[in-house]
DNA sequence: CTAGTATTGTACCAATCGCTCCATAAAGGA
DNA sequence: TCCTTTATGGAGCGATTGGTACAATACTAG
């Protein structure tokens, strides 16, 4: 037996950043093997394809955002401060650390959906999933007491999380499209609002 | 002088439903030409590459949309008919006539945000332009007196049209994400909700 | 130190990408 | 009818796509 000499979760980790910028189309084999540091062959031997490497790099992204939004959401005192936070977090992490893009990256659930998710159906799943966990996230945000120390019913945690899933993919299509900055922290800001506002549903 | 045997905006209208559905890259020459009814040599002797095309194309999904929402909007009563109105036809004209997806092409405007709104700048400008006709007929919408004859103030109009694209370009991420057709509803409900209940920013 | 196995680099594959070239066909103007 | 101009079909361009075959390499167990 000869060990590897790489671990497979790094690798992955590696292909994430490059998937997530350039989607699932955009990301070509000879930049992929190259950001991973490994040989055609290698990566062949490990992974089945290119393909199988994209779901995987998708549950690795399911995982780091679960991390994130939690901890984000960790200690926050009152309703609408955990709400700004996980908006925050996501438009933080949307942000492209490389600067070869006008700064967004978006969130690699939203780029999916539009480039394959009508088409693919392992893809759809997996999205499904993410939807989810984002959703999960918002009504753990949403079920925390407001300052005056109320609380919304089921049907209302459950509804505005899903208006604030659709409003946080919408503000980063928006980003991509490329809106101006300040525009962005408006639409933000008008999210958050609108989750305030209706706490009387 | 020899007349050319095709109308080229005809061919711009056969070739938009292609980028519509299948994004950019995933739109190849072969079907595009079949969908055009169109020879190689013609094609490339008529226009200048599948990139110009391309944004010709967005141009004409952009008078087309404009169109289609200015027809919506007419006659509307008040301002809670008029923005529902808006969102019921960006949902009708974003599901997929053909019934080889799941039953959404999206917007070509989200959809081409997030596949390349990033990287190109001719692309992003025209995006800009897509989404300020959107917010435009947004605003046109809810600058309409709601049933007691209020009326919004020109400050609340602007936060509220971006919030509503934002808002609808998300529902139709989520949308191509697979989500259930009855939250694709219950989304909606919820982002006309707030638009109505914030009409005292 | 060797035998045996897993991993690796490299050459290679057919298929496809967007696109060009050219000989032929077709349509006015004279 | 001739001539110029333009449109067209089809062959073919180099580059690149994701993926495979294989021989050489490097490791560990015995």
């Amino acid at each position: 037996m000869r060990p590897k000499l790489f671990d497979p979760d790094a690798v992955i980790a590696k292909a994430l950043p490059l998937f997530w910028r350039l989607g699932y189309d955009g990301t070509h084999m000879p930049e992929l093997l190259d950001a991973m540091e490994l040989g055609k062959a290698s990566f062949y031997n490990a992974f089945a394809s290119k393909h199988a490497m994209f779901l995987a790099v998708l549950d690795r992204y399911f995982s780091a955002v679960d991390h994130v939004l939690a901890e984000a959401l960790a200690g926050a005192k009152c309703r609408d401060q955990a709400v700004s936070r996980l908006l925050d977090a996501i438009l933080t992490v949307a942000r492209d650390p490389d600067e070869r893009t006008i700064g967004w990256r978006g969130c690699l659930i939203g780029n999916t959906a539009l480039e394959m998710g009508a088409q693919d159906e392992d893809v759809r799943d997996r999205l499904n999933q993410g939807v989810g966990l984002l959703r999960h996230h918002f009504a753990k945000a949403l079920s925390i007491a407001d300052m005056d120390g109320r609380v919304l019913s089921d049907s209302a945690i459950s509804a505005l999380a899903l208006h604030a899933v659709a409003g946080i993919q919408g503000i980063l299509v928006l980003a991509k499209a490329g809106i101006l900055e300040e525009e962005i922290g408006a639409a933000k800001q008008t999210l958050l609002f609108t989750l305030q506002a209706l706490s009387g549903i």
